[in-house]
DNA sequence: TTGACATATTCCCATATCAGCATGTATTGT
DNA sequence: ACAATACATGCTGATATGGGAATATGTCAA
């Protein structure tokens, strides 16, 4: 039992980098399978295997058009994944404050001092 | 080749269910290992080798303290996350909106209707 | 029907990944 | 120094994964 198999989650599903490239890909408008393999510059049926895991875990959407097939990403799909990232905002947000608020107390003890050499441990 | 290592992508880091409850938990406050181990019912060497993922992209930070080792959640990381998920909100706030018009539609058609029972293919 | 085209599926292989168990290492207390 | 505590790391085995090549399926056109 390795992790959850990439056909039934979505996190798994976008861990891969092309998965996501095709993904940015196809949110633009509709494209044919074709059209993915010479955009990406992947093997044929490699695309047709990402886009056959893609579609088990609903992050796209297919529609036949007479040989073609015309897939599109299901954007809706990569909210909960929008969600969960979500729930840490908070807390980078004071992470970010405290940085500026370092740097703003840096420059008031030497002006001089240039921003990005860190002159003391976080 | 199969993927890219998980670690060296935060991507691939938390499309592992326990890292992600490891670092839902570690966003709370700064916590031993024991108590990971204690929370989420996992082996240590399990929870161990899942800090040691999440160390090797960021998603965590560490600091010693006698024999204990603090660990606590890096939210910043989970940044570039949240931005590359961010990319496709437009896309789905379309879809939702057009979900939420279908919806009145019948409503306007039929009010007995339930909206549950779609009438029509998208 | 036959053939060309578009896409999906299958098989094999090298590698990655995780759990479980055992062992190593650092730190503290006595 | 010694034992105990708290983690980390190494090893093994089962399984998942992606690429490549070959093949199957489905659709259109003549």
């Amino acid at each position: 039992m390795a992790r959850a198999a990439t056909t039934s989650d979505a996190f798994n599903a976008i861990a891969e980098p092309r998965r996501r490239e095709i993904l940015s890909y196809l949110v633009l408008r509709e494209r044919q399978v074709g059209e993915i393999v010479a955009a990406l510059k992947l093997d044929q049926p490699s695309v047709s295997k990402h886009l056959g895991v893609l579609r088990s875990v609903g992050l796209v959407h297919v529609r036949r058009n007479g040989r073609h097939r015309l897939y599109r990403t299901n954007a809706v799909a990569i909210r909960p994944l929008h969600e969960w990232a979500s729930t840490f905002e908070r807390y980078w947000q004071h992470t970010l404050v405290r940085v500026k608020e370092r740097a703003e107390a840096r420059m008031q003890d030497n002006p001089e001092s240039d921003p990005d050499t860190p002159k003391e441990k976080a």
